[in-house]
DNA sequence: TTTTCTTAAGTAATCGTTTTCTTTATGAGC
DNA sequence: GCTCATAAAGAAAACGATTACTTAAGAAAA
């Protein structure tokens, strides 16, 4: 292993001094012609590369981004990521992606290693369990929060998401509207803003066909919008001694867990059961059961957080902002009339 | 945005010199129980986190990973390297992820990138069109290629593939023993390594049937591994004059576009086409058609990437190694008996 | 008692940059 | 011919760590 050209080796290959060269690198200051050209051939010669940790030491900035999710397995948020990589990029930023898989631990775990690392800035879908830690960071140094805020006076930051509300509650009203009463809500983790969301807009709907969702609601089920947790909704179910009509899935992994589960219970929608799902799912088209959904481009999502960042990085003490992007519905074949024949049905 | 506490300041307050802090902060060398106790306290207190910048910078490593991929939304990738980060991860490394979405210059970015960030080691799935490049960079860091290897013998590093030949064969013979004969293949980009041992199994199996695929064999499309490409083959089906009978596509992406393509054309599996794919595909359960598919666990081919770039960190100068993962084939619904019914359809 | 060893701590050089502060030409203005 | 601005370059001080070298004191060995 050879070891690498520093500015050094320049300077005396180019016989001027180390500040010279850095002029060179950087581009300000004066620096003559021909100087300058013995300098590029000196670089081009040894095949210098400057070391950016040295620069970083010195600038007090990496030029890194800390992207933080909660699922990396879930291709909302992977496709965001993407947008924004591709807006970052362009501005000199590199992206470190990180996915705690909803662990509070990880989650802690991963913040730290950011800053210790220095990032200049975080992009962070939080497991909602650190928020006094984050609240603390977001004094410092520039945050963006996708789809779950946090709700504290001295939280600094922006905050991107969907509308949970509004996506949820057509959901339910296009069930409702075509005779479903009992419907089985999947949630998230009610310490997040995004499934209070989601759930406040299925209550909103429910509420206006005269149904009180409340503890002793019988349809709900309190997952944690990983796909197991989908699978393990499906369970529950089956043990239900009136069973609903439909499903109100608030998330897409979720989603597919249902379907998963429902296809191993051999359980048809939506001749037995109908679903509808908060979030966009991929490869709709090449699915059996094509759920209806509440859908996103992630490309906005994703080029908001970036642009959103870059903002804030320039100017840190800007007032929060958010962007909410407003759900498109996609017609599925997962909807039907609500029919007793679960019920009828040994599980 | 108050400025971090550095060890000077921890220094300061535990009334020490910063070499002590240092010999705290490193655990090695001697420290009296009582000024360490003085130390941990000022550490506490000024809420101090090392500054790894600084750190990296003096001890030449940053422990960080660049990852590149050539596409970023092919889950193969996305899981392999989850797998991988989990065990880098427990020994102190990060990753930085990047997606060269296949193309060259992209790639040739993000290594300058990621070299100039001081990364300790690469994990590449090259476009394989910076080889020179990147065997010059084997002799001074640890690589670990994915997929496709570079046939030099200057290049250091290791190697981990999936049997491309064994599970393209099998594939193919599987189409073989039922009779079809006029197989259309997919392959990728044929400077890879990938490509070719694919394409090579498939050009064996059928050879075993008296069949030469050359340049004259009618039914092969150079696709790109993408999405897209397997959409553009079956534009170019539809458009021969004499049809197959089946379609051995080498790759996921471009599997799932031959999926979109034959939708949209209303062609139907397997009643007119018969289909088989190499590498895996996402919840394969959950689709209309499930196809035959070469499929690999992720997890193997991550974890072993993993270590074996942690032992080249450790032994930068060990003989090359290879790790070449079997195929598991897994029957779906896309494999029928050759009928002639697509020649006699109008498209 | 003197010498040597060990433990505990400090001093200062170093990593590879950027940038402030100097210094030295060069030519314009008088 | 002298002053003065300005362009072009160098010297050296950071940035925040690690660590080789040094020092000091007390214990063990002579």
């Amino acid at each position: 292993m050879k070891s690498k050209a520093t500015i050094k080796d320049v300077a005396a290959t180019a016989n001027v001094s180390v500040a010279t060269v850095s002029r060179v690198l950087n581009g300000n200051y004066y620096v003559s012609p021909d100087v300058e050209e013995r300098v590029r051939r000196a670089i081009e010669s040894l095949g210098y590369v400057q070391n950016s940790i040295a620069r970083s030491l010195k600038m007090n900035s990496t030029h890194m981004i800390g992207y933080v999710v909660s699922d990396i397995s879930n291709t909302y948020h992977i496709s965001a990521a993407r947008a924004a990589e591709d807006i970052l990029r362009k501005e000199g930023y590199s992206m470190i992606l990180c996915s705690t898989e909803n662990s509070q631990e990880r989650e802690h775990e991963y913040l730290n290693l950011l800053i210790g690392k220095n990032v200049d800035a975080l992009v962070l879908n939080t497991t909602g369990k650190n928020d006094s830690y984050i609240v603390n960071l977001s004094k410092n140094m520039p945050i963006v929060l996708v789809n779950r805020k946090i709700i504290r006076p001295e939280f600094t930051g922006d905050f991107v998401d969907t509308n949970g509300y509004e996506g949820c509650y057509h959901l339910t009203k296009l069930l409702l509207s075509i005779g479903h009463r009992k419907i089985y809500v999947l949630h998230g983790p009610q310490h997040l803003s995004n499934s209070q969301e989601r759930l406040s807009g299925f209550k909103a709907a429910m509420k206006e066909y005269g149904i009180a969702v409340d503890d002793s609601y019988p349809y709900q089920f309190a997952g944690s919008f990983t796909l197991q947790s989908g699978i393990d909704a499906i369970e529950t179910l089956c043990s239900m001694e009136d069973k609903p009509t439909a499903i109100m899935s608030q998330n897409n992994m979720m989603t597919i867990g249902v379907l998963k589960g429902l296809k191993s219970k051999n359980i048809s929608i939506p001749e037995e059961l109908s679903l509808v799902s908060y979030d966009g799912i991929d490869n709709l088209d090449l699915m059996t059961i094509r759920p209806t959904v509440a859908n996103f481009d992630t490309t906005i999502i994703g080029s908001r957080i970036a642009t959103m960042l870059l903002e804030r990085i320039k100017d840190p003490s800007m007032a929060n902002r958010q962007f909410i992007l407003e759900p498109e519905i996609i017609q599925g074949n997962s909807i039907g009339l609500p029919t007793d024949l679960l019920n009828q049905k040994k599980l």
